[in-house]
DNA sequence: ACGGGACTTCTACGGCGTGTAGAAGAGTTC
DNA sequence: GAACTCTTCTACACGCCGTAGAAGTCCCGT
């Protein structure tokens, strides 16, 4: 299961919010400007490219190497990996059945319909 | 996010799988019998000990104090758990509507009928 | 009441992942 | 080739986890 760290999860929110690629530079401006509601962190550029270069490992990211300032790009949507991880945890139970029971309990109205419309034929 | 190690798994899946409490030594030496086809460990009984405290302050587990060896218990069932795990990934998205449908796209047909299935009226 | 055995708590250490960044290396430009 | 920019290497501290010995507590039998 590859879980991230705060760091890690902030790169990806901010590789997530955009499709274009964006260098670290940009990365660790980005980060500088109050990120979310945080006190914006002044980092270094080697720490937001060592935090890269481990995303990048886990495959969660990819860089173009031949542009000169190198640019990231998140290898999957938010969404898709939200998804994937969801189904990762599904199925570390052996009871898959019962706990889908016990998620749609906890999923919201609208979710549940939103389930439905897409559950739709037969 | 509360992430699991190894050893505290493998003592969840114990606990799990008996509504019973059990002590520290029963979980030792049900470790030691080839737990889940790996070769069985010898563990030191303070060593299962250690990581029953940790589950019990992580609050997957509670004891029963009064009685002299202490006899632990899982506080959840592993689907509620592994529902709740689920929950928990899902609203880290945004977009939880777009990460369901993802979602629906990953289990089993078998699944998605239990999906519709408890999903049932309007 | 005291000694011994069973049980629990305390303390500890090594390894790994993560946040953090300086130092050293490499490529680009004038 | 010197200066600048960018990347890679190396490093360290900290927290979590597997692992367990040492020290403390509690009860039983004599």
């Amino acid at each position: 299961m590859a879980t991230l760290g705060d760091l890690e999860r902030t790169v990806m929110d901010l590789l997530w919010a955009t499709p274009e690629a964006a260098t670290a530079n940009e990365l660790r401006d980005a980060i500088a400007e109050a990120p979310s509601g945080e006190v914006g962190r002044e980092l270094a550029v080697t720490t937001v490219l060592t935090v890269l270069s481990r995303l990048e490992k886990k495959g969660l990211v990819e860089r173009e190497r031949d542009s000169r300032p190198h640019r990231y790009r998140s290898v999957t949507s938010r969404e898709d990996h939200t998804a994937e991880l969801m189904h990762e945890v599904l199925v570390t139970a052996p009871d898959r059945e019962a706990v889908l029971a016990r998620f749609i309990g906890s999923v919201s109205e609208t979710e549940a319909q939103t389930l439905r419309k897409l559950l739709g034929g037969s």
